[in-house]
DNA sequence: CTGAAAGCGCTAACAC
DNA sequence: GTGTTAGCGCTTTCAG
């Protein structure tokens, strides 16, 4: 057991007022006396008992994070920036996994745990914005992605609308004709997807061409090489795929590729993420690429204000994005640079 | 503020004593007044505090996983699989991130947090086994991966010398004679890459081979690329590369492949660590696969033991792996199923 | 500037 | 079976 309060001071001969101020370095204590103290703290390694500073009405330092899946490298990379991000407002993550499951999102919400960290960041996928609201009196809740929420919670996301119809403009304008995409989610109240397939849909009805949209249930790679499998049966002539995640379309490609299909010749590929995987896939892949330092760094903002002013009124923070266009979806000759497309 | 056990008790007529022994159902209580007291808990929404129970003596309910990158697919998938089996120890996790620092690992080993959780799940990279065990008396650690700490700590790993060499014979009998390795990694005092190469020259030393080796400084995509491009000028005959990780291994199959060269025809390329995008790869990626739930549930199990039996003898466990045999590495023809190389 | 002491919510030893 | 109560380590109000 290391030592306490009491016992620093004691043996620096003074009260555990003087030392709790020098810990904390918030009150003013005479210089000498400090460097006793500090000398006693150092002798006896004393470190502050973060459950008793907690349960004395402070900060737990605590964020949790809840995701879907901290494998997918998405949300992998995306914990990367939040952990390193989270050292500069002194909280720790705490990593919760749904796999999507609404009642799970549930518990982890109303849960224990809940309550005893600071905040919650989440990706909700089973829970609707409504769920979401109703919820007792416990930590502040950022989310992760398109809402609707109607502007009753913190939010923060890219313009996928957006990102999604800069994309399928690109297909459109290098050529392609027949564009599917893949990674429709009717059944998650979730509307990430939604918005991408709204984006998708109106760059189509700009240049007055067919849709072809496929359903998923996961975004997982086997989602989009069976998702490739099914569209290759329904419409062995499509020539362009826009898959909602890097992983779908990883997944895709692989299929398109061992039918023998030439990618980007017969067939380009897009996703949504730009997860490293991507840039190193062959061919690499053309994608949407969200600023996640950004995503994070906005999380925790968030989060810090809502802390400092509970009746603020909930914002939907707006984080860049850029298109990659690599040679997944860029025929031969030169690879065009990567254009950029900031929003907000 | 949600309720505390002082006001159910009030409400319910009986005492805190009473009420804890409801909520912790330790202790016996009539039937009619655990109904009583159990009927106030639900009107109240009454939630045991947790800070004042670790407080008062018990467990926090956290681990602390420290990694050298979340992000990384490897420690991703590991991570997921950790928090999932955590629950059933009602842990939940906590994920720090070292970039493989030394200091920084030594940071979080001695830091504020390591002592209020219930123990580390560790995955060292800078310090040394004997940096290690050089710390105070916090929370009990298990460390992930080989550590030759002469017996002096927990860790789990699997068998990297054997399965290294099975993976460099496989090669040898798929025909290839020029086999380089790369990922060694001769600055980390982390015995991984080490236990790696020494598997690979003693497969090598069998078969009256050269040996190739490149160092590399981390273990990513771009280092493996880097690698890559290296060996080529070196040795542009060389016919097989096995890579320390699959992320090696894709990067460097990245630049072969655009260099022209036909994987598995004039290359055949192999990674170790089993990760989703390696076989999603085009082509496929032959690698070593650790048995990662195994990994997970060995280390928490480890962590449970040791804190039930503080001076027990230091363990080794060693986690299955096994060989998966995949288009990377196998020409054409019929892909052999993948063979079984267990350990232990 | 420093000291004494209350109390955060809980568990468990000690009564009855 | 149930009640009373000390005390985990800290912060902070109130005195000095």
């Amino acid at each position: 057991m290391s030592a306490n309060l009491r016992q620093v001071a004691e043996r620096a001969g003074v009260s555990v007022r003087t030392v709790s101020n020098v810990v904390s370095g918030f009150a003013l204590v005479a210089p000498q006396t400090r460097e006793r103290v500090q000398r006693v703290i150092d002798e006896l390694g004393y470190r502050p008992n973060a459950a008793a500073r907690h349960l004395r009405g402070g900060r737990s330092g605590l964020v949790a994070l809840v995701l879907p899946e901290i494998a997918s490298p998405y949300f992998g990379e995306l914990a990367g920036h939040l952990a390193d991000r989270a050292e500069a407002y002194a909280w720790t993550l705490l990593v919760q996994q749904t796999g999507g499951d609404a009642e799970r999102e549930r518990e982890l919400l109303d849960g224990v745990r809940a309550q005893t960290v600071d905040g919650l960041i989440m990706s909700p996928w089973g829970l609707s914005p409504g769920d979401l609201t109703r919820r007792p009196d416990s930590a502040p809740l950022v989310l992760l992605g398109e809402q609707d929420a109607g502007g009753l919670l913190d939010h923060v996301a890219i313009d996928n609308v957006s990102a999604a119809a800069d994309l399928t403009r690109h297909l459109i304008e290098t050529g392609r004709r027949r564009i599917a995409a893949v990674g429709l989610q009717p059944h998650l109240v979730n509307g990430t997807a939604a918005r991408r397939a709204q984006g998708y849909r109106r760059a189509l009805a700009e240049a007055g061409l067919p849709r072809h949209e496929i359903t998923v249930e996961r975004l997982h790679r086997e989602d989009g090489a069976a998702a490739m499998t099914r569209l290759l049966g329904a419409d062995p002539d499509v020539d362009a795929v826009f898959c909602f995640s890097d992983q779908l379309a990883l997944g895709a490609m692989h299929v398109a590729l061992s039918r023998g299909l030439s990618v980007p010749g017969d067939l380009a590929v897009a996703g949504f993420d730009d997860i490293e995987d991507g840039r190193y896939a062959n061919p690499a892949l053309t994608t949407v690429a969200p600023d996640k330092p950004a995503i994070a760094e906005a999380a925790l903002t968030c989060l810090a204000q809502r802390l400092a002013d509970r009746d603020d009124p909930p914002r939907r923070i707006v984080v860049p994005h850029r298109l990659e266009l690599r040679s997944s979806s860029v025929r031969a000759e030169r690879t065009p640079s990567s254009s950029r497309h900031r929003t907000q």
